[in-house]
RNA sequence: CGGGGUGUAGCGCAGUCGGCCAGCGCGCCGCGUUUGGGACGCGGAGGUCGGCGGUUCAAGUCCGCCCACCCCGACCA
């Protein structure tokens, strides 16, 4: 931990991960088993990840608001797959102010129950829908194992839960939603995700059909960044959320939920990162741009200091940090702002101050290749092109890494060897519950979705042999 | 919950057969020299040895119980 050197990803890939999250200072253990301290510097990505969706749920009509934390233990007992989904995972409590209570309130694992509570007092005519809230908030999950992140037992995240008068509303909502995380995911975080439905086995407990978006970490292990769940009217029905229609008759609603949690920024961590460090997409990131002054004299900072301030001001519209640190020496800066992604770093010293120029450092080159030297005229332009080019090179780059670990095994021993080397099998699949637990229970793999994208046709199931109409990927998953 | 491991300075660790002042590296503080890829010298500060109990003239060290955390499995955004 104080070697200098994170241990590479080949070596231990969950340990340069734990040590990489450390050191990068995005957070820090907390005194409770399994929660999570997430520190300034991660909680600025999130806020930066916040508001790229927030401004896409305005966009498409939805509303912020904020349910309690409480639910009594009664609500989630009303729907039966939620129930039977969530009570191993609850953190319930039973005494308030030194008294035992009525009732025991649970700390919210998700909000569907409470919010499905509320709708159905608000809700009484079609002119009532639809309702499109979206809440920011923590939720508890009483996890088993636990990493920083990935699976924490608090976590913060948004969760957003609409209510509409028809199947066909709701689908599109849910549909609506997943395309937004998806837009999110590949052009903020320059993540590429694979949207598709969840089998019966993996969707959320008390949906009709959850959505996904699943992105390819550097191991090659799968993991789940979104999710969109249509929630049919089971808990319209569970909650009598209901509304009457122009003709005058009761109806049941439609209902949806989404959400996306501070687990994406594991995603980022695991797509873009390397064996120096993070590396930050541009649009997400906290800070775009780091300038490191060089000197060695008092005159010379003196000048290097003025050329930076000039630079910092002509790069206004950009996240900027200098680091005038005089403790630490350029070269220990460089590795620390390596270590934390920044994308961008200008170098400012003797030389650039004579030349007016500046050296500039792409994060996702590593090395001499991915350093120019530019002038300092017009610098506003050239650093804003250049980040435009990293976040669009990164996202090559991690599109290319999950493609070429895509297989399309012939048969299942085939499909055994990729799952077993590390990879993803993209296979025909006919639908079977039990089947899916074979191979889960023979491989460790798991259906991760079925894309909406299908090529069409038929062909075998992977497992089965039987004819099948549509592909899925399977694949080891966080 | 099952298996494995670890608790000694902020972090990483050493501490032999129980022995008198508990140490090393990094980090931290001060001064000086340094500064274009993880600088160096000198001087300092910092400890309920996870907790409780026991054995003993004497416990970081031996014994018992407890607690916490980490790793590996079964569950999960």
């Amino acid at each position: 931990m104080n070697d200098k050197k994170l241990t590479p990803r080949s070596e231990n890939y969950s340990e340069w991960y734990n040590q990489l999250v450390l050191r990068a200072e995005l957070a820090d253990y907390a005194p409770v088993r399994g929660c999570m301290v997430v520190r300034p510097y991660g909680w600025s990505l999130w806020e930066n990840i916040q508001d790229a969706l927030d401004s896409r749920f305005k966009a498409t009509g939805h509303v912020n608001a904020a349910f309690p934390l409480f639910i009594p233990m009664s609500f989630l007992e009303k729907e039966k797959e939620h129930v039977e989904g969530f009570s191993p995972e609850l953190a319930v409590v039973t005494i308030g102010g030194g008294v035992e209570l009525e009732e025991p309130l649970i700390v919210r694992p998700t909000s569907e129950t409470i919010i499905g509570y509320m709708y159905s007092k608000w809700i009484q005519s079609y002119r009532d829908l639809p309702v499109l809230i979206n809440q920011w908030g923590n939720v508890v999950r009483w996890e088993m194992r636990t990493r920083l992140f990935l699976r924490t037992l608090e976590f913060y995240w948004q969760e957003g839960h609409t209510a509409h008068a028809t199947a066909e509303e709701g689908e599109i909502e849910t549909r609506q939603m997943l395309d937004i995380y998806t837009d999110f995911a590949v052009n903020e975080a320059a993540v590429p995700v694979i949207p598709g439905r969840k089998s019966e086995t993996e969707k959320f407990a008390g949906a009709v059909r959850s959505y996904t978006i699943e992105a390819m970490m550097g191991d090659t292990k799968a993991l789940q960044a979104g999710t969109s769940h249509n929630l049919g009217q089971n808990f319209a029905k569970a909650f009598e959320i209901q509304y009457l229609d122009e003709n005058n008759t009761l109806q049941y609603c439609w209902t949806t939920s989404w959400g996306l949690s501070t687990r994406f920024i594991g995603a980022i961590i695991m797509t873009h990162g390397d064996d120096q460090g993070l590396i930050l997409p541009p649009r997400l990131a906290p800070i775009q741009v780091v300038i490191v002054p060089i000197f060695r004299k008092d005159e010379e900072q003196e000048a290097v200091m003025a050329a930076v301030d000039k630079v910092k001001a002509e790069l206004a519209d950009f996240r900027v940090k200098v680091d005038d640190r005089m403790e630490v020496t350029p070269g220990f800066k460089f590795n620390e702002w390596e270590l934390r992604g920044v994308p961008l770093r200008i170098e400012i010293g003797p030389k650039d101050v004579a030349n007016h120029s500046v050296a500039l450092a792409r994060r996702d080159i590593p090395g001499r290749e991915g350093k120019s030297f530019v002038p300092q005229a017009n610098l506003a332009q050239t650093v804003g092109d250049l980040l435009e080019t990293i976040q669009a090179s990164l996202l090559v780059k991690a599109t290319q890494f999950r493609d070429e670990n895509i297989f399309e095994p012939k048969d299942y021993e085939e499909f055994k060897a990729i799952i077993n080397r590390g990879g993803w099998c993209y296979v025909w699949w006919k639908p079977n519950a039990e089947n899916e637990a074979k191979i889960k229970e023979e491989t460790k793999a798991t259906l991760r979705c079925i894309p909406l994208d299908q090529p069409g046709g038929k062909g075998q199931c992977i497992y089965s042999g039987e004819e099948a109409t549509e592909k899925a990927y399977f694949a080891k998953a966080y």
